[in-house]
DNA sequence: TGTACATCAGTGAACGCGCGTTCACTGATGTAC
DNA sequence: TGTACATCAGTGAACGCGCGTTCACTGATGTAC
């Protein structure tokens, strides 16, 4: 073989990653195959040594993507007490940085609407990563059911994910800063979330010094 | 001229009225001009006697979807007490047959995150539209501020198009009905919006008879 | 009232262009001997 | 160790195809005289 063993793996999980990002800025069809091998250092006449088909790549890259995020978060969560952990993941989520940086974040928002019209393989391919992110999600919220905890992650997730939909489609001004912050405070800003003796000690987003939206 | 007076702009409005159901359901890109205008009962090449570019059919028919919305909604509030009306929009927005029926549904869900990626004309036409719509859902929020209602009103937006768009990439089977009753349920039963000694009794969906969505 | 002409919504062929996909080929390396 | 051959990730030209857009044309009606 022309290179080392590792070497079309690496390359095929390059071609993920970087389509990830491209996709979730662009959308699911707002690029073109050329452009994502392109974007990977290679030619577009490559691709299909890798994937069967354009579609087999966005449900990698979709996949990718989200599982990325729900590591991410899971691995936030463990840094931080119980009943702190869904606040921290609501307050690093609803970030202006988040909002303008779609390709490094959330791929929900970036990509669910599309999604649901695709065939049944690509839908299939998000319903099972979105449970598994709802299934995160319950596991951040301490005294309830699981029943009531997932329920509970499924709508917050909702808020979260239309929070940044709205906020990215406002225009970019006053509109899309308040639907933020109106979003934020649903979530965090409310008696069962929040020790009601420190309502309004929700984590500041600290991480200025990052470039990049973590989600 | 061969045509009555109106007949130009009944054509016009036929076309735009058809092309905003067409476009709800398969994207703001998931659809040519040409089967555009078959669905209007012309051909595709009258197209530019009616609109500069399918950019300017975008946002025409995305703009009437939302102010179809928008009145529907001011329209059934003013049928209802004000303490109700929120409710009672929430109730007929977060249904299986809004979820089940984009075309004839609410614009936000179906094409707010693709239009985020759209040229400033296109973001501008939908962030107008959707400030409209904010401002009708604060209108139906009583006993409360400009500002706060105006708050609540973003925020449950965010949560009504969050779990409208993950219901409807949840696959179809339980997962979305679950993802759908826990939003209806994050938006309805809670204290400060249903009245606390009725706290079961929201409003249940009595339409049966519907065969379209009308949001 | 009758006739010639102007108007213009709508038709359908044609145009570039970009896209997803295919394919013959390349050339560096692994392997057989 | 040296040599001939096989492998296969990657290249770049080419393919159909569908799309948005353009354009010469049609033909029913309004209008001028």
């Amino acid at each position: 073989m022309r290179y080392s063993k590792e070497h079309k793996s690496e390359t095929h999980a390059r071609i993920v990653k970087k389509a990830s990002v491209k996709l979730r800025e662009r959308g699911a069809h707002g690029i073109g195959v050329a452009d994502l091998m392109k974007d990977a250092g290679l030619t577009h006449g490559g691709f299909y040594a890798h994937f069967a088909s354009r579609e087999a790549l966005v449900i990698e890259a979709f996949a990718y993507a989200m599982d990325r995020s729900t590591a991410r978060w899971r691995k936030k969560a463990e840094e931080i007490p119980l009943d702190q952990r869904f606040a921290a993941i609501v307050d690093a989520y609803l970030t202006p940085l988040h909002r303008d940086d779609p390709g490094n974040g959330c791929a929900v928002p970036a990509l669910a609407a599309e999604i649901a019209r695709e065939g049944v393989k690509t839908r299939r391919a998000f319903s099972a990563k979105l449970e598994q992110m709802i299934d995160m999600m319950a596991e951040q919220i301490p005294g309830r059911s699981r029943k009531a905890a997932r329920e509970q992650a499924m709508a917050s997730l909702a808020t979260m994910v239309g929070t940044m939909i709205l906020s990215r489609a406002g225009g970019g001004g006053e509109l899309s800063d308040d639907i933020l912050a109106a979003g934020r405070s649903a979530l965090l800003d409310r008696q069962p979330l929040a020790k009601p003796t420190a309502k309004k000690r929700a984590p500041k987003t600290t991480k200025t010094t990052a470039s990049r939206a973590p989600n």
